[in-house]
DNA sequence: TTTTGAGTTGTTCGA
DNA sequence: GTCGAACAACTCAAA
C-alpha cells in the first residue's frame, strides 16, 4: 500500500475517460480531485458568460461521477495551491497541459515553485499534436494550414486505446461544503442561461450522446452537408471538446472507425476540421499576442470604422439581413452558431461594416459556449484577413447569395427570425427590396417588425476593397 | 540562393 | 442560365 496523495487538478480536461493525467494519478494510489476557477491570469480573457454558464453545468456533472467528491476552489493557483498541499498531506499533483499563454507561463512558474513541496507532473489531455511538434524542416512553426497538416499525419496521434476509464478510484475523503460549485457564482444573474440549458448537455455522458448522434446522422454526409445551417450535420462537439469532456482523440479515433457506415472522404474531411483545431492551438502557441494582435502586422494600419450603434445591431441580429440576424440570434439564444453562419456574420461585421474583428471576438467570446481563445481569435483574424491563411482581400461574404445557396428554403432563417415566416423565395432573403404588397400580406412593416437593411451590399463591398487596397505594400519599382 | 507553385469556406462580370 | 477568368500582391513551403 503506497502512501501517496495525489491531487488531480482538473482544467480542461473535465472527464473520466482517456485522462492521461488522472490515470496516472489513481495508478499511483489515492487522489483528491481538485478544480480552481483562476479568474486572476486570465486578465482580458478570463471566461465569458455562456462559458462559465456550461463550467457550472460541467463541474455538476464531474462532481457526481466522483460520487460528490470534486474540490472547488476560485483565486490564484499560485496563492492556493501551496497552502492546499500543506494542509491536506498531499504528495504529488498531476495535471493535463493548456495551450494558452496565460495558463503555460503560470504553469511554467507553478511547476518550479509547486516541485518544492510535492512531485508535479503534467501530460497531454487535449491535442492530437502538441504544439512543440511538427516544425518546419527550419525549426520554426507552421503559418498555413495545408503543408501544416500533411505533416501532422505523419505522425499518428499518441494515444491508440481511448474511451477508458479508471477502475477503483481511490478518492480521498475530506469534508467540504454542501454548495461548493455554487459558490463559484458562475451562473449569471439574469435568467438568460435557461435557453441554453435547452440545447446542450454538458458534461463526458452528454459529450459521447453528441457524437454518437454525429456518427449516426452527420457523419457520412458531412462534406457538402456541414455548409447548410439547417441541417444536423455538423457535430456540434466544439464546447464539448474546450471543456475536454471528450478528447480530440478519442473523436478521431471514433471517425476512423467508422468506415463502415461513412465514406472514406467524409470521415477524412472531418479528421481534417479536428485538426483545424490543433492548428489554432498551434498559432496560438508559437505567436501567442493573436487574442489581440494582427499577425500581419499591415493590419495595424487599417482603416476601420468604429461606430457603436452599427455593431450594437450587428449583436442584437437587427441588421436587416436575415441570414445575418439568425446566425447573431442563434448565438444569443443557444450559445452557438453554425460555422458557416460564422463565417457570413464575421464578413459583414469586419468587411461590409468596416468594423475591427477584436470587437467580433470580443461578443463572440461572451456568447459562446465553445468560446475558446485558440480558435476564437484565429478564427476572426481569418476572417479579417490579418491572420494565417488568411481570407483573400477580395473575398467579401455577399449574404444574400449565401442565404440563397445554402438555406434556399429559408429553414434557418425562419427559425431565427420568425417574423419573416410569411415571405418566401428571394424575398424572405432580401426583405428591404420585396415588393410593398409583399411586405404587406406578410403583415411586415420594415423598421417596425422588421428592420430595413442597414446598408448597402455593392457600395460596401467596393468601400471595403478600398480600405484594403490602403494596407498594400507599397511597390517597388 | 533562387525558383516555383500553392494558398479552407467568394463574387462579379462578360462571353 | 452557365462558365471561366479576374480580382493584388504577398507569403509561405519546399525543392
Amino acid at each position: 500500500m503506497s502512501n501517496t496523495r495525489t491531487i488531480m487538478w482538473f482544467r480542461q480536461d473535465l472527464r473520466l475517460q482517456d485522462n492521461p493525467a488522472l490515470a496516472n494519478a489513481v495508478a499511483c494510489g489515492e487522489i483528491l480531485p481538485l478544480y480552481i476557477l483562476d479568474d486572476v491570469n486570465p486578465g482580458e480573457w478570463k471566461m465569458g458568460a455562456a462559458s462559465r454558464w456550461w463550467l457550472h453545468e460541467s463541474l455538476s456533472s464531474l462532481n457526481e461521477s466522483l460520487g460528490n467528491k470534486l474540490w472547488v476552489l476560485k483565486g490564484d493557483p499560485a496563492l492556493l495551491l501551496p497552502e492546499f498541499i500543506a494542509a491536506h498531506a498531499i504528495t504529488n499533483i498531476v495535471w493535463n497541459r493548456g495551450y494558452e499563454p496565460w495558463q503555460v507561463n503560470r504553469d511554467i512558474q507553478l511547476k518550479t515553485n509547486l516541485s518544492e513541496l510535492c512531485a508535479v507532473d503534467s501530460f497531454n489531455g487535449a491535442m492530437l499534436w502538441e504544439p512543440w511538434t511538427n516544425l518546419k524542416g527550419d525549426g520554426t512553426p507552421y503559418r498555413v494550414f495545408t503543408p501544416y497538416y500533411k505533416n501532422s499525419i505523419k505522425t499518428p496521434p499518441e494515444r491508440t486505446i481511448v474511451n477508458v476509464k479508471p477502475q477503483a478510484i481511490d478518492i480521498c475523503e475530506c469534508t467540504q461544503p454542501a454548495n461548493k460549485i455554487d459558490s463559484l457564482d458562475l451562473i449569471p444573474p439574469v435568467q438568460w442561461h435557461l435557453s441554453l440549458a435547452q440545447h446542450w448537455q454538458p458534461g463526458e455522458a452528454g459529450a459521447f450522446v453528441q457524437l454518437e448522434k454525429f456518427i449516426d446522422d452527420g457523419l457520412a454526409n458531412y462534406k457538402t452537408g456541414r455548409d447548410f445551417p439547417s441541417l444536423n450535420t455538423v457535430s456540434r462537439l466544439s464546447p464539448h471538446l474546450h471543456f475536454g469532456e471528450i478528447s480530440p482523440n478519442q473523436v478521431w479515433l471514433t471517425a476512423m472507425g467508422q468506415s463502415a457506415n461513412a465514406p472514406e472522404h467524409e470521415i477524412e474531411h472531418f479528421q481534417r476540421e479536428l485538426a483545424w483545431r490543433e492548428f489554432s492551438y498551434y498559432l496560438l502557441y508559437h505567436f501567442p499576442s493573436i487574442p489581440n494582435q494582427n499577425l500581419h502586422s499591415q493590419f495595424d494600419r487599417f482603416p476601420w470604422l468604429e461606430d457603436p450603434q452599427s455593431l450594437q445591431r450587428w449583436q442584437a441580429g437587427e441588421t436587416g439581413f436575415p441570414l445575418v440576424d439568425a446566425g447573431m440570434r442563434e448565438l444569443w439564444q443557444t450559445g452557438y452558431m453554425h460555422n458557416r453562419v460564422r463565417m457570413i456574420v464575421g464578413s459583414f461585421l469586419v468587411k461590409n461594416m468596416l468594423n475591427h474583428w477584436l470587437d467580433g471576438a470580443r461578443w463572440f467570446w461572451d456568447c459562446l459556449v465553445d468560446a475558446d481563445l485558440a480558435s476564437n481569435s484565429a478564427g476572426w483574424q481569418w476572417v479579417a484577413g490579418s491572420g494565417a491563411d488568411a481570407s483573400p482581400y477580395f473575398r467579401v461574404f455577399n449574404p444574400h447569395t449565401q442565404s440563397l445557396k445554402f438555406d434556399g428554403a429559408g429553414e434557418y432563417i425562419k427559425k431565427y427570425v420568425p417574423e419573416l415566416k410569411g415571405l418566401s423565395g428571394k424575398d424572405l432573403h432580401d426583405p428591404s427590396s420585396a415588393p410593398a404588397i409583399v411586405l404587406a400580406g406578410a403583415g411586415i412593416t420594415l423598421d417596425k417588425d422588421y428592420p430595413r437593411a442597414m446598408l448597402d451590399l455593392k457600395q460596401t463591398r467596393e468601400r471595403a476593397l478600398e480600405a484594403y487596397a490602403t494596407i498594400r505594400k507599397p511597390k517597388i519599382s
